[in-house]
DNA sequence: CAGGGTTATGTTTGCGTGGACATATCGCGC
DNA sequence: GCGCGATATGTCCACGCAAACATAACCCTG
């Protein structure tokens, strides 16, 4: 049942997973950047978190760390209204996610020959169905 | 008293921390990187585990992986001997060191822009004593 | 003014990971 | 054959972190 999340799917060619380390603390992942992105596309933190199997308040958590982080914040939330609340990506936001994902594209282009070297000296465990 | 090891020191500017996602249960990152050529250095896992603040059991454990994983040990270990026994790097292990070394070398050149750009958003948290 | 959907937070519970500790084995040298 | 230093492996326990559960506050709508 465990749903096949692109995050953790691992059929196919070995991936590279970046983190930036900005220091004790503060840091910057796949995860993060995901959450952006679904908040961006769903207007809504609880509805990013669902999205991912995440629960809310671990969705919130990490917005909390990145708005904390960030000299401005990447998300603003509003609570109430017809729709009973929401949150956006601030211009922020949509430049951080748009820094992270330049990066990972730069990262898996430059690191591809050496990422594919390395996989041809993997033992072929083909016990992925 | 907690040792300042490159591996967890943040000062300075943002450190780019990347894993090779191979399958489930197998990857590599900077952890079995610095232990291969602690390895290589010191001629056995043992030292290897003391030089890094990692207990023998573990650093043990992470050879295994690392050997399970490739088609190829990438540690060869003795035990007994005039010097108690030891552990060498083989070619394999050598080269999937190299590897994983200029991978890195070549992720953070081709992230530097993007990285330098993430940075200068970042709040100035000096609070780091 | 009650209700719905969301943000915002606190409290507790469960579980995996690693650390600490304990052994066993190996092979050479003395 | 005893001891040394290293590999090899098992067991147990504590801690941290995240999931689960619980609540409150917010603001528009009907």
């Amino acid at each position: 049942m465990t749903a096949r999340d692109p995050q953790h799917d691992f059929s196919g060619d070995p991936r590279l997973r970046l983190r930036i380390l900005f220091g004790p603390n503060a840091m910057m992942g796949p995860g993060k950047a995901d959450l952006l992105e679904h908040i961006g596309k769903t207007g809504s933190i609880a509805a990013a978190g669902r999205a991912m199997g995440m629960s809310y308040k671990r969705a919130w958590q990490l917005v909390e760390v990145m708005n904390a982080i960030f000299t401005h914040p990447l998300v603003e939330s509003s609570r109430g209204g017809r729709t009973g609340g929401g949150a956006v990506l601030t211009a922020e936001g949509t430049k951080v996610l748009a820094l992270y994902r330049a990066l990972e594209a730069r990262v898996a282009a430059a690191g591809a020959a050496e990422l594919a070297q390395l996989a041809g000296l993997l033992r072929d465990v083909s016990g992925g169905k």
